[in-house]
DNA sequence: CAGCGCATGTAATCTGTTACATGATTAG
DNA sequence: CTAATCATGTAACAGATTACATGCGCTG
């Protein structure tokens, strides 16, 4: 059998070759990408924004960085602001995508012939891995509060994905709700087949 | 409805309470429990390791910074290494956990009433939720992709728990590795259905 | 008027990756 | 012999979070 290891490192470089000069992290391309959706929007509403649909399929950044990425996108021209002028009751800076942030988010968006690996972090999944250091009860207990957020954020999905309907602009925001809806009533299906191999587990 | 934010920000503080002094983060704990199976073994071994089981639901970190983790648990007195002496051919440094590792590693393991939430980064659906900006052509290419990708990943994760079957010891990992299975399969047919949900868009 | 939500930002810190450097051993 | 694998580590940097600081506006 081949060691992986090094064919892996060398992956690790090659994926990411910044093409001419410095390419910017996907945070920022998602940062944009929110941006490139009909509308102005302010960096505290991003956030809500990611918190409601993003972060089900690619984790939402903490504001302290939209904020910072916002800056990093508009030094480079790719989004504009202004601050809200003595019409609007509070003072607030409203971003906009350009026409230069538009098509570099094309570029980045069609470039790739392949999106990348994704990468999940399943703290769940950490313990019942080191579970020969717990008891099964406390494992199955985990195992129920997942369920139960599990259940939660299917709802959350849900909500999002009925607000969505319809309206032509968020058509692939859409079926990336779709996608996670299915993907939530697998997880569920997942963590009752584990419950099932731990009972079946010699203690 | 009401608003989320706040609360969720709130979570992020409370989430993380270090309840003496400062707590380790989860890489360290997955590192240590690596060394928590029978044997001791050396970073690079544990890099290997954690690419073929623990990064299918927990990322694997880089070897470097398992180093430096490694390096922090010895520090801490929850892992002791020693220097291969001249019988050995290579010179290298073979990490053993502690007896003091165990018990902070159980009640780390033990401690929490809920695992966290999982995070998934998965850059395909980032590109999909971007659709508007390319052509169904690319985005379908990405997909097949990604199925192709995933097929492999099944069969490694098949190998692996075909060499785990029947150890007593690895009964855990095994379960976490079965999950893995069922969870590929699962993402298959997800790609499978978003496919379906593309084609069906009025371009 | 208290508390929450809206709104923005800075500073310190930590986590983690990449690139680099080095060298021994083993398989073809 | 030479390429891959084994093996360890440092330095620079990027990415990201947490804690802190501030203040307005609305609702009960």
């Amino acid at each position: 059998m081949p060691s992986l290891l090094n064919a892996r490192m060398a992956d690790q470089h090659s994926s990411a070759p910044p093409p001419a000069d410095r390419a910017l992290p996907p945070t920022a391309w998602a940062v944009l990408g929110l941006l490139s959706f009909p509308g102005e929007r302010t960096g505290y509403e991003l956030k809500k924004w990611a918190d409601a649909s993003l972060r089900f399929f690619y984790w939402s950044p903490a504001i302290s960085q939209i904020y910072a990425e916002l800056r990093r996108l508009e030094s480079l021209g790719y989004v504009t602001s202004r601050r809200s002028g003595p019409e609007e009751p509070r003072t607030k800076r409203t971003y906009a995508i350009t026409d230069s942030g538009r098509a570099a988010l094309a570029d980045w968006a069609g470039s790739a012939r392949d999106a990348g690996a994704a990468v999940l972090k399943h703290p769940l999944l950490l313990r019942v891995w080191l579970g020969h250091l717990t008891s099964q009860d406390h494992l199955r207990e985990l195992v129920m509060e997942h369920i139960a957020r599990t259940k939660g954020e299917l709802k959350e999905v849900l909500d999002a994905s009925a607000q969505a309907e319809g309206v032509e602009a968020w058509a692939h925001p859409q079926i990336a709700l779709r996608w996670t809806e299915r993907r939530l009533r697998s997880e569920l299906e997942l963590a009752e087949a584990m419950l099932i191999d731990l009972d079946e587990l010699p203690s």
